[in-house]
This record gives structure tokens, sequence and C-alpha cells, in this order.
DNA sequence: GCAGTCCTGCAACTCTGTTGCATTAGACCG
DNA sequence: CGGTCTAATGCAACAGAGTTGCAGGACTGC
């Protein structure tokens, strides 16, 4: 985790302005998180962080996180362990790509997609926006090649 | 949701007896069902098609679920609803497609994919396997083009 | 058939996320 | 600034999917 800048917490400041909506310390305090974060977020370790500073309930962040989400300032992903990650949604388009370690479930963004274009639906289906999927080992999962396994981290 | 054909059945039974492990009424009535299903059903589902024949209590059948997708049976689909969806991995890759309405919820598996081969990863990560997941619009909840819209369905 | 093990049923539980409602605090106006 | 209006927050209770522990039942191999 990248230490929080006042830069992070500006430019949330500013994203959220910018929606038109109310700037709450609770939504500019949970955006400046997601930024700061090198990987997606689970609730559980946005409440940690928030809870640093003063009191945010727990409903209220999953009120902001809904909220960051509908304002398109984040974005959601379903993990395999039934956890939604988060992260902030600087330039992320339609088109997107994942990697999520198999071992500690760790999510990252991936920047570049040479997504498939050419794809065939059935008749009648629509597609509105791709998401690629990479399940592997992030670099702390991966067995050491021939060194004794580094201790498992968990997030 | 097509008829259960004998076929299925015997298919069903065959595949859970390949694996060496014990041959339960259990494993191969899910199984069946999978078999039989043109979409990815969630356990609900499955727990609703299975009380037509004798009692199966619903924690075995994520039981079995479980066990069928750890030897290779079926694969399990993170949706955006919270819920696990399945369905029989008949010659399933490690590189894999599925559509997802975003209205109703189906979930589908595609069979090809023009997948993204040259990925770049972070330093140390290392792919096993790939997801691609299209998000959109099934037949079903597709909006008319000029015509009024159809009763909306629910699964 | 019998023993041994793996699987099933049942009940209680965990965990993530949601809802309803009273209270607080942004924004806007004067 | 201070008042007002409304959207957002806090709190408590709830919902639903999936999990765990344990006793009893049913496969399988002999
Ligand atoms: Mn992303
Ligand atoms: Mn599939
Ligand atoms: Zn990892
Ligand atoms: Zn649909």
């Amino acid at each position: 985790m990248r230490a929080v800048t006042l830069t992070d917490r500006d430019r949330a400041e500013t994203l959220v302005e910018r929606t038109g909506a109310r700037v709450t310390r609770q939504r500019v305090e949970v955006l400046k998180i997601l930024l700061a974060a090198p990987r997606a977020l689970t609730h559980h370790e946005i409440e940690q962080r928030a809870h640093r500073g003063p009191r945010m309930d727990r409903v209220t962040i999953y009120r902001v996180l809904e909220w960051l989400t509908a304002n398109g300032l984040a974005h959601k992903i379903a993990g395999d362990d039934r956890v939604w990650r988060f992260n902030a949604a600087e330039g992320h388009g339609r088109t997107h790509a994942h990697f999520h370690c198999s071992d500690c479930g760790e999510v990252i963004c991936l920047d570049e997609v040479a997504a498939a274009r050419n794809l065939r639906l059935p008749q009648g289906y629509r597609s509105q926006e791709l998401e690629l999927t990479v399940r592997g080992l992030c670099a702390a999962c991966r067995p050491a090649r021939r060194a004794p396994p580094a201790a498992r981290h968990r997030h």
C-alpha cells in the first residue's frame, strides 16, 4: 500500500465535486483510500484503513462504494470468495482486464487488453462490456523455483 | 431447459465412476441436472430440479457441487449477484468465455474464445487460466426494436 | 454379508451485504 | 454568517448464500 499523499486527497475531493452531488468527508475518504491502493480492496480492507480517521459506519462505506461505482469513480469486481473488491476507476473503459491470484485472492487491474473483438454471441444477444479475468499466482504466492517457498502472505 | 434424456443420466454416471470416487445417487443426479441445462444454474435452481426426485439436502448439493468442481466435472462462475452458478465442464479448457445478462442474470458458456494471448503481467506473476466475461443483454431481455417489449423473464 | 470409510442429513452458525428509520450535516439562499 | 431543505449518515435489525460439526447411513472391497 502506497503512502497516502496530499495529492490523493485532493484528487478524491475534486472527483467527488465534479459529480455535482454532495461532497462528504466519507465519500472523499473512501475514494482517497482507493486511489492510494495498488490493488483492488475489499470492504473489510477499506474499513480498516478508514478507521484510522474519525468514525465511519460500515453501512456508510457500503453505500459510498455503491455511490462511487454508480458515478463511475470506482469499479467493483466479483472475486472467487463472494467478496466484492473495489478500485478507483481512473480511465477504465468498457473493456477491462483483471488478475486474480488463486492462492491469496489478490486482485489487480491490468492496463492493456488485447481483447477478443470478433466474438460470436448467440442470436439476439447483445454485448455491452467485456472483462478479461486472468487467474494465476501473484509474485508473492508463486512457488520459488528452487529456494524454499517464502512465508505465505494473506491480505 | 432441455428434457432430461437417458443419455444424460448415463453420461453423468460414467463421468462420476471415472473419478474413482464413490458413485452416489446425489452426485449422479446433480451432474445429470447440469448436463441437461442449456445454461449455468444456481444452487437454488439445482435444488428445485433435484426435488422432483427423492429427498436431497441443500448442504449435500453444496458439497456435491464442490466435489464436481474439484474433480473437473463442473465449473463454477461468480455472478454479479453474489451467487455461484455451475455447469457441466465438458471439454472446457483453461481458456473460457461466459456471457452474463446484466438484466436477468442469465449466464451461458461461449464456445470459442479468440483469447488475448500476448498479455503483459507484472513481474513475477504467473497466469494459469483465462476467462473472458461478456456482459450484455440476452435475447429475452433485449429491448425490442420497435414493438413493445415482451414481458420480462426472471429465472 | 461385513467392516471400514466416505458421504449424507440436520441443525446451528458465519459472513457479506441490505433495509428502515431517526438524526446529522452539506449546499444554497438570503 | 444563520436558517432551511434535503440528501447522507449511524444504528439496529434483517436477509440470504454458503459453511461447519457431528451422528447416522450407504458405498466399496473383501
Ligand atoms: Mn479494474
Ligand atoms: Mn463455462
Ligand atoms: Zn497471491
Ligand atoms: Zn436476460
